[in-house]
DNA sequence: AGGAAAAATTGATCTAGGTCATAAAAAAAT
DNA sequence: ATTTTTTTATGACCTAGATCAATTTTTCCT
C-alpha cells in the first residue's frame, strides 16, 4: 500500500484522483545544498531562530514580508484570512519552507497567514539575502522553482478536492494525508480539535463529527479522543476517490 | 474605478477581498528581456509556432511535457480533468506563459490540460532549453519565480472565491475579471457559452442563467446574446466582496 | 430556406450539508 | 473538589443550489 506513494509521488496527479492533498511530500531543506560554503555562511549570519507556542501566529497576511521562514520543528497551518472563515491552503510539518510566494518584485507582503498547531521552531531568513542568492546562484533558483512547482501541484490537488468532492471524500482525503504525509503512521495523535478539522476540510464542526462517526461505524477508523487509527486504507482511498 | 487596479495590482490580496480572480495581470513576455542575445537566438531556434482552432486541446494533463507554451494570440482555459466535471484553474489571454509548473525534476508531465476558447497561436519552447536557461541565467530564473508567484497569488484568490463565496459572488467575480483582465473594457463579446461560464464559476448552467437574469433585472449588466456590458461596477464589486 | 442539432430559458422538485438548540463530556480554572 | 468554560455529540429544521423535465431560441448544416 505504502509503496504506491513511495514509488510515484505524482501518481495522484497523473491518474486524476487528487488524493492526499493537504500537505507536501518533498523535503525542502535540500535546496540549501545548492549553495556554496560562502553562501551558506551568508545565510547563517543573516538568520535567526524563533520559537513559537501552540496557536501563535508566525506571519500575518498583508503584513510586510521581511523574511522567508524555514520550519525546523513543529506543525503549522498556512491560510488565507476570510471574513466569515479562513481558507487553509496547506498544513506544513517540519523541514519545509514557508513564505516563498512572497518573494517577488512589486509585492513584499505575505500572501497568507501562518499559525502553529503545536509548539514550533522557525528559522527566519532575510528576504533580501534570499533574493540575492536567487539572482547569483541559478542552481539554487532552479531548486526553488522545483519547490514552488511542487507546492502548486499540491495546491491544485487540494482545491480540486475542496471544490468538487463532497464531505465524505474530503474527510477521507484529509485523514489519509495526515496519516501518510504528516505523521507517517496509520495511528496518530491529532493535535487538532474537531473545529480545526472542519476548517481544514471546509465543513462545519457538526459535519466533521457526523462523518467521523460514520467512518467509525463502518470500521474504517478507530477513534478515542484525539487518537485516530486508520483501519482500512483501501476503502478510505476508495471513498476519497469517489468523493 | 480603474485606477484602483492600475495603482495596486495586489490590493485584492491585502484587503482580503479576493476579487477579480479568474486570470492574471502581469504581462509574462517580459521574462525574455532577461536573456542575452545569444540565449534569445537559442530560444528562437528551438521554438515552433502552432495554430489551434477554437475548442482544440493544446496540452493534456498527465502527458509528457516536452514544451513550455507561450500564448501569442488567443484565449485558453487551463484546467484539471475531473470525472464528473473539470476544474478550471485559470483562463489565459495572449502574451502569457502556460505550462510552467511542469518544469520540475522528477516530473515531466503536464499538471493540467489546456484548451482554446477561440482560435489561438502558440509558441512551443523546448522544455530542456528552458531548463538550461534557468540553470545558466539567474536573472531569468528570478523573473520566472516572479511569474510563478504571481500565478500562485491569483490561484489562491480564485480558490478562495470558488470555495467560500456563493453563486452571486462567484458570478460577479468572473464578470469583473473578464471585463478588467481579459477584455479590458466594460463591454465585451464573450466567446463562452452559458455552459462554459458554469464550468468557470463551478455552478450549473441553469444557475448561470438565473443569476445573469437577476443581475440584468437589477440593472447591473446589459446582456444581448454573447454581448455583455457591465453597467454598475461599484455594485458588482460589492456583490463579489460580500459573496 | 428549411430542418436538425445545439444552446438558452423557465419552472418544479430534491437533497447535501449548514445552522440552531440542547445536552453530555472533557478540560481548565478557582 | 467544584464551578466555569470549552469541546464533543445528537437531533430537528431549513436553505442554497443541483437535478430533472419541458419549451423556446439560436446556430448549423444541406
Amino acid at each position: 500500500m505504502f509503496c504506491i506513494f513511495a514509488l510515484n509521488i505524482y501518481a495522484y496527479m497523473n491518474t486524476n484522483n487528487y488524493i492526499n492533498t493537504c500537505a507536501n511530500f518533498i523535503q525542502e531543506s535540500s535546496c540549501f545544498d545548492q549553495l556554496t560554503d560562502e553562501e551558506k555562511l551568508l545565510v547563517d549570519k543573516n538568520q535567526l531562530t524563533v520559537e513559537y507556542k501552540k496557536g501563535e501566529t508566525i506571519c500575518k497576511q498583508g503584513s510586510f514580508a521581511s523574511h522567508i521562514m524555514f520550519l525546523e520543528e513543529g506543525l503549522v497551518k498556512v491560510y488565507l484570512e476570510g471574513k466569515p472563515k479562513n481558507l487553509i491552503l496547506t498544513i506544513t510539518p517540519s523541514s519545509h519552507l514557508v513564505g516563498l510566494p512572497s518573494v517577488y518584485d512589486g509585492n513584499n507582503t505575505f500572501l497568507y497567514s501562518v499559525s502553529t498547531y503545536i509548539d514550533s521552531k522557525v528559522n527566519l531568513i532575510d528576504v533580501n539575502i534570499f533574493k540575492q542568492l536567487l539572482r547569483q546562484n541559478a542552481n539554487f533558483a532552479t531548486k526553488i522553482i522545483n519547490i514552488l512547482n511542487e507546492n502548486t501541484a499540491q495546491a491544485y490537488g487540494r482545491f480540486f478536492c475542496l471544490i468538487q468532492k463532497q464531505l465524505h471524500g474530503r474527510m477521507a482525503d484529509i485523514l489519509l494525508c495526515l496519516s501518510q504525509r504528516i505523521f507517517k503512521s496509520n495511528e496518530f495523535n491529532l493535535p487538532l480539535s474537531r473545529n480545526d478539522i472542519g476548517e481544514l476540510t471546509s465543513m462545519s464542526t457538526e459535519s466533521v463529527i457526523r462523518i467521523m462517526k460514520d467512518f467509525k461505524d463502518d470500521g474504517l477508523i478507530r477513534v478515542s479522543g484525539k487518537n485516530i487509527e486508520i483501519l482500512n486504507f483501501e476503502k478510505m482511498m476508495k471513498i476519497s476517490e469517489v468523493g
